[in-house]
DNA sequence: ATTTTGCGTGTTACCGCTAACAATGCTGGG
DNA sequence: CCCAGCATTGTTAGCGGTAACACGCAAAAT
């Protein structure tokens, strides 16, 4: 009788798959964490019990007994609120299946010591590794005093690797080239850039492989109008509007982010501009934005919620890869992107009828 | 040396509190869960032994000795996604201090059929409670299915209550009547609704609290121009223009969420018109949306994190209560919310000098 | 005065799982 | 044939808490 006392209703436990399986509890625990030194029959018939029961392990008990990682920090600074919100879903996936907890906290502020501050209280709670998004994935503040704590770090789309760190990205320089292909393709000669915030690597990054099309097109990259932007909707707004108002008005508009480039929107269409008749505009990230805005952005889709199961998962593997002692050494995952065509870019103005012919072979 | 074997570093245990204090690891416990029939002068100790060593208690250990709820289902459905990421902020931070898992699932289906099947697929696994924000909070087969299966339910922002449930919320009726108010106070007299989505009973308060207002003005609510909207950027943008095209243009348009008012913006500036000297536009939500357009939109805000907390701690406390076998009853609760002023809000074209001395008066 | 309450606290026995170690069985070398 | 050496599996002892119950003692009841 006190054998149910406290337990849940109907949850299977690792004994009652032993027990089915006709072998003891921990060769089941050793095949569930896919100890070696299992025999292969032995194996099967533990698995095919664990289906049979539907048997899922108790995470709280298996970190207790394993004293493993249990919370894993979150710091984050308002990005898109659409990039965040994809990215805790991809974390929180991820947590759930390590049976870890995300604590997770903002850190809005642009001051170093305050970073620090922030961080450090953060730490103090206990963390046991923390996950950094951009933009604070280029923070060093933040990286240092983490270093300094010894607590373990895993960034997002950072640009500058750092020795013994760990990093997830997807090549934005290979994505924004793409991008510019597909532009020129389509017929553009002209075509605008907007920049993202200089601080982030990202940002050179897409540039970068900005000018890699236009110069293999034998464009020239520096004399192409190019705006300084801040990823945030507001200066899309102003670079939109410089680039419009340009003697020779690009044809084309290729924006850092679906931010500014959703700015871009409403700057063209605000000039009387048709989009993509009269102008074609393309953005980066595929977020929410995108397909909210009319017409519905052509752009780049990062895999940001993959990201951040992936980031999770290399900060586990290290955090229990480390507790052997062993140095962790820099580990990087390139997660692969997409290009995501919809309708704010065309043909430029001037060919249509190349358009419809065009089009007419494609289909 | 057993004894620090497997424990990891510096994590402090209640029974070192219970040395500390001088007391048993148990009264510790009893101190922390806050049960009664513990003497002030031992609790006192506990807690200053507590706040000398910075215990936190072990969640994992706690919900495996206590056989709690672990894991917390919350479904969502495409919501704006400054909305979803708040919220799951909100979700994330009382989940954490609850000691659960969050186990998040999204149910984008419209079909009927299809919800109860994702619901039941997501309730087998093993979630003992559901968080069902809106719009899956007014999803009638989510919530049988959910009932069928015994699963608690809290909803969010759901206007009819449902027997036996629990539901957080906001008093949107109030919250329009004030925006409302506002507006007419600042001198307009023709004011246009968009309406949000017609499934949703946040809608329909927020309309009736529209109309309060204006009836409490002597004006006639049902000749008042009002456009169904369906809480999309681009049903804003169908609504905007039909109101914007009207004989008698309106002097202000309410719009029953920040995304809907700011395709407002963008209908009102392709037509020429200046936010908000022509033309004052305000939202609902307060969502990052609101400040990304310029210009920034006044609003009325939800506390949506706190929305979420609310809705998890409602949850955790149902769940504990109930496991006595009582049924549980019907609890709601609603949280404040707060008019934000900002810039598209000003008084109607006409009436500057008035404007000026009123600001000179409020000042 | 003795029993009854019942409050405040300690003891014991787990929760479900895994680290460490022990035991078993098998292979092959001396 | 015995035993080292290895692969495989079982046993024991917790991980850090809490439920249930036992216990001591003062106030209230008989």
């Amino acid at each position: 009788m006190t054998k149910a006392g406290r337990r849940k209703r109907g949850a299977k436990t690792i004994e009652d798959v032993a027990h089915a399986a006709g072998v003891s509890a921990m060769t089941v625990s050793r095949v569930v964490n896919q100890v070696k030194n299992v025999r292969e029959s032995t194996r099967a018939a533990v698995l095919e019990a664990i289906e049979l029961l539907n048997y899922q392990p108790n995470t709280a008990a298996r970190s207790l007994a394993a004293g493993q990682a249990t919370h894993i920090g979150l710091l984050y600074a308002n990005p898109s609120a659409s990039y965040l919100a994809q990215f805790l879903i991809g974390a929180l996936h991820a947590a759930r299946s390590a049976g870890v907890h995300l604590v997770i906290e903002s850190c809005e502020s642009e001051d170093a010591d305050e970073q620090a501050e922030v961080t450090r209280r953060f730490a103090t709670s206990d963390v046991e590794g923390v996950i950094l998004p951009p933009p604070l994935s280029e923070s060093q503040p933040i990286m240092a005093e983490l270093d300094a704590m010894g607590i373990p770090i895993v960034t997002v789309a950072m640009g500058a690797p750092r020795d013994n760190s760990l990093n997830v990205r997807i090549d934005d320089r290979a994505a924004a080239y793409e991008m510019t292909r597909y532009l020129l393709d389509l017929g553009h000669r002209d075509i605008g850039f907007i920049k993202g915030h200089p601080n982030h690597v990202a940002s050179t990054d897409r540039y970068a492989g900005f000018c890699d099309a236009l110069t293999e097109s034998g464009l020239d990259c520096d004399s192409a109008p190019a705006e300084q932007g801040y990823f945030s909707y507001r200066s899309g707004l102003t670079a939109g509007e410089r680039l419009l108002a340009r003697a020779r008005r690009p044809t084309a508009i290729f924006a850092s982010n679906d931010d500014m480039a959703a700015a871009t929107v409403s700057v063209a269409h605000r000039l009387g501009l048709i989009v993509p008749d009269d102008l074609s505009i393309v953005g980066f990230d595929d977020t929410a934005l995108a397909t909210s805005v009319w017409p519905e952005l052509t752009t780049v889709k990062q895999p940001i919620a993959a990201m951040a199961e992936a980031a999770l998962e290399l900060l586990i593997a290290d955090l229990r890869g480390n507790r052997g002692g062993a140095g962790r050494t820099f580990t990087e995952r390139v997660l692969s992107h997409a290009m995501i065509i919809r309708e704010s870019a065309a043909r430029p103005p001037g060919s249509r009828k190349l358009a419809a012919k065009n089009q007419a072979r494609s289909s």
